[in-house]
DNA sequence: ATCCGATGATACGGAGCCGAAACGACGACC
DNA sequence: GGTCGTCGTTTCGGCTCCGTATCATCGGAT
């Protein structure tokens, strides 16, 4: 079951593979900061700031609130004023952003069963 | 030895890892496409030339031509032209690419064995 | 009430990428 | 040699992102 033991071919074709496909059937494309932002907040445990994503991707702050425009927009992301600490913004996960999230992790695998060993 | 079987949710964490690992140290980070490009060139058995990798990754051929500047730029490939038909331009691989890619299949191979089971 | 630290958003100038269209150099063919 | 198709590049206006600095709001301590 599920062993991820990939030598360096592998995994630079599995990249290469997913790359590839995201970028064929044109979805909205996310930079790699934003990528990244998105799956920290589909994969880590809530709660998620502001600060706090910006400490995890050690990037500063107006990263986190553009990206979290962007990906508002996309209706990918939702924001909320925290009610018992009005300052803090709690960033919370939708339906297009996990359908988003899911449909992505199932090209991963399908690139990764494809792989030729 | 190298079997690639992964369930979503490894998939995804192994991609929110890679995507973290190459934003903190912050290297010349590329775009996706130019990802893609920079794979291809170096996983696909050559020769490359532009109208082949518009092709090959479905995109517009001044996509191709600015990637490669900016790519040849910082000396992860390098263009000549085809002598045989002197309206191709040959894409060729450079040390610093090399070292780049190869870098970065250390780097998927190393969150991939982190991965938590 | 007032100061102070913290949190997130905004303003600004600069840089890069985008899609579409036009362009210049080259080869093939009659 | 003239014409046509091919190949890669360049141009254009527009959009997004970047990093830094500044701002408004809020909570906590005195």
């Amino acid at each position: 079951m599920m062993s991820v033991s990939l030598r360096p071919a592998e995994a630079l074709r599995l990249w290469q593979n997913v790359t590839l496909a995201e970028i064929k059937d044109d979805r909205p494309d996310l930079t790699m900061r934003q990528a990244a932002i998105l799956l920290t907040i589909y994969l880590d445990p809530p709660p998620h700031t502001v600060r706090g994503l910006a400490a995890r991707l050690n990037v500063a702050k107006p990263v986190i609130t553009r990206a979290l425009d962007t990906m508002g927009a996309m209706k990918l992301v939702s924001r909320h004023r925290d009610p018992r600490d009005r300052r803090n913004v709690l960033v919370r996960r939708t339906v297009e952003g996990a359908l988003f999230v899911e449909r992505f992790g199932d090209v991963i695998i399908e690139q990764a069963r494809d792989l030729p060993l």
